[in-house]
DNA sequence: ATAACTTTGTGAAGTATTTCACAAGCCACC
DNA sequence: GGTGGCTTGTGAAATACTTCACAAAGTTAT
């Protein structure tokens, strides 16, 4: 979320950001900011604040995004189709090096700068490729079973937008994003006359 | 999640689910869902475990599921008509009531069930319809813009898949999904070797 | 009806996270 | 070079969250 807003900030051209601005950006607040990059070392200068590129650039090498890594999307749908499109995603350091289906239709379409592979080839793919990273964008019955696929062949994170609970063993890192359930959690707001706020 | 997961196994015709089973299936530990459940209430029985239709129904209240919410949708891309597209989203109580972009090749064109409205008739079909939930799938530089009138024309909660960060006064809700962001976080997670896992 | 077995609900204990508050460091101006 | 005004980094305090552990209450078997 740092490194969201310093890119911001830098290529605005600010040379230095204090916590108090970053917490105010980001919607926490200065003395998280502190805590959170003191974690990773002394980046800041006292009596001026943290300086934006250099700092960028630290982030960039904790959450390691200075290499590049390639990602597989599971499931030519709205969803991977949303995610490939998204601008700055390769220049991020994500590179789509397939997008594989199951249907029929679909299979040898063009998609973008690539064309969709058979499922059928996912496993084989990806040991070739070394692909460490797979999207998941597919219904939630099929989940489970690709997952284990994409497990055997050797994956090493997945992020996935089916709906549904999957397991992975332990040095497999796995994140879920459910759409349903956060409009389920702005319907409990509205209900509650609550409001609440989260930076993106 | 736990409204997820019980939907399925009232599905399944199994009656009582204790809080053990439910912490397999969520991922989580039976003392936390008993905490979690027991905030909301004393639903169990002991000795016997949680009656699942009958839990079901209570959450579904506590979320406010029992009413039909109006989501108007703004953009109509790939991330906009993945939402539409999602099944059970509707049944879920989110009827989609219109779908808005300024693109003039967009504006007209039939779009599932629904025509692409002018973002210009936004403002007022919201005020006439009492749309509370806006879904906001546009580009980043234009999020605060529409984010203003929405709020001028009354909305009460925005989900928001523009990777900006937005401000609302407080009576409004907002919800932030920024997709580059999770798998940055998996990035980190394997440049660090860690491995973790969520439920959707 | 009673004994043996389950499972909830919940204070208390244990962890984790966030906020406070202030010494120490840096810059800028005189 | 000294002084005043900012801002970081960080122990300590405060707050929040999770886990433990067990009495109370229900179920099942006999």
């Amino acid at each position: 979320m740092y490194l969201r807003y310093l890119e911001d900030l830098d290529t605005q051209g600010q040379e230095t950001a204090s916590s108090d601005e970053l917490a105010h950006l980001c919607g926490t607040t200065p003395a998280q900011v502190r805590k959170d990059l003191s974690f990773f070392g002394s980046f800041g200068k006292r009596g001026l604040g943290y300086p934006v590129h250099e700092l960028t650039a630290h982030l960039r090498e904790i959450l390691g995004l200075e290499r590049e890594w390639k990602v597989v999307i599971i499931g030519a749908g709205k969803i991977g189709a949303a995610l490939a499109n998204y601008r700055g995603f390769r220049q991020r350091g994500f590179r789509i090096v397939g997008v594989y289906d199951n249907d029929p239709k679909k299979i040898g379409q063009p998609w973008g700068e690539a064309i969709v592979h058979d499922m059928a080839d996912l496993v084989q793919d990806i040991r070739r490729e070394e692909a460490p990273i797979a999207v998941l964008a597919i219904p939630s019955e099929d989940a489970q079973d690709v997952v284990d696929h994409l497990v055997g062949a050797g994956i090493r994170a997945i992020l996935n937008f089916a709906p549904a609970q999957i397991t992975v063993p332990p040095h497999v890192s796995l994140k879920s994003v459910n759409m349903a359930m956060e409009l389920e959690g702005l319907s409990f707001a509205l209900t509650n006359s609550l409001s609440s706020s989260s930076a993106p």
